[in-house]
DNA sequence: GACATAACTAGAATATAATTCTAGAACGAG
DNA sequence: CTCGTTCTAGAATTATATTCTAGTTATGTC
């Protein structure tokens, strides 16, 4: 990738994190990057297409993770708990771009690039799909649609992250890490 | 409430679920509500004041719907899939509405008008936290910080909520409302 | 190495959309 | 009635995204 294109995602971010997206302008963004409008547009065709880069690369640090983790595991439980911790610890240790990444993850479904989320989105769950599979066939986890399976695992993790980075709950979101976690193999195991 | 401030706020709400919060205009309001440019600014003091309003009307409307459910319930564990199954209740009846709130919160929480929301939203966890304490005396239900509650009742039916009303999975919500009930009874029980 | 072509950079020009301003109309309290 | 306040309207202003034009640098080919 170009060095131009990489200040450019980097100015970018500092602004969004900052001021937030919608009131950063691409003049802030001139200014942080120090590369001309012409340029940015060249690079980017939008503002958009900067907050879709910026958030794909994010997801994709993020899965990449999140792959590795399920990689070690060896065993359904170790998986679920594996998914849920590593998520968990990559928001407490990236806070800020977590924090992009929840905020624009809407404005890149609209986004005219969203295909590219889909894309990546899809082929990371056929991933996931893959280790899970086994496991439902041996009868150690619930045959539900894998789409349940994300709700289950991630679901209640999402939803405190996102009051923890607002700075709305005085709780401390890595003191969750195994009740989540926990709760989530709860969830999805073959109940004795 | 005076009488064109709704028809701002009803022209606002088609325009929004038609081409998104972002791509519509003051002008697009004017046209769609039939009121004029300074009246909407002498209302709603700028767009984001519009989004604010309507968010926290759909907010209302389910907070008192939830609250409802709540008071008919008869044990905990009624109680908390009463939550559950009228959050999913609530968006299936109401998609436009549930996807306009799901987009818009972002730009809420970092509103001029943010406390708004979170004054609204802090009286309303209290009154759930009323419901639910006396069920944690009695040990029926895990003792837990309240807002690790939210999110395991909340937060599974939500990750699939939020990708249902984009359109990107073949399964129904509706499908799913036991499921995730009995998950999230699963949950905050006190296990046997 | 010289040329052609494409990729890139820059900043001015344009277009679009938010917001403010000014003036007047409707309304309500006294 | 009349003064002050709230409300309405649309024009003027301002801010910001996007496009355009021209020049610059890199890249590959003979």
């Amino acid at each position: 990738m170009n060095a131009s294109k990489q200040q450019i995602l980097q100015g970018a971010l500092r602004c969004f994190i900052e001021k937030g997206v919608e009131h950063t302008s691409i003049a802030d963004i001139r200014d942080s990057s120090g590369i001309s409008v012409g340029s940015i547009y060249h690079h980017f065709g939008n503002k958009d297409g900067i907050v879709v880069a910026l958030f794909l690369a994010g997801m994709q640090d993020h899965e990449a993770r999140q792959i590795a983790a399920l990689e070690t595991a060896d065993s359904a439980e170790a998986g679920v708990k594996a998914i849920v911790r590593c998520y968990i610890d990559w928001i407490c240790e990236h806070p800020d771009w977590a924090r992009f990444v929840f905020r624009s993850r809407t404005l890149v479904e609209n986004s005219a690039q969203a295909h590219l989320n889909r894309e990546q989105k899809k082929a990371h769950f056929l991933r996931l799909k893959e280790w899970f599979a086994p496991h439902m066939e041996q009868g150690t986890l619930r045959r539900l649609p894998f789409e349940a399976y994300h709700a289950l695992l991630i679901g209640p993790a999402q939803d405190f992250a996102q009051r923890w980075l607002a700075g709305i709950t005085r709780n401390e979101l890595a003191e969750f890490r195994e009740l989540f976690a926990q709760a989530a193999w709860q969830a999805v195991k073959v109940q004795d």
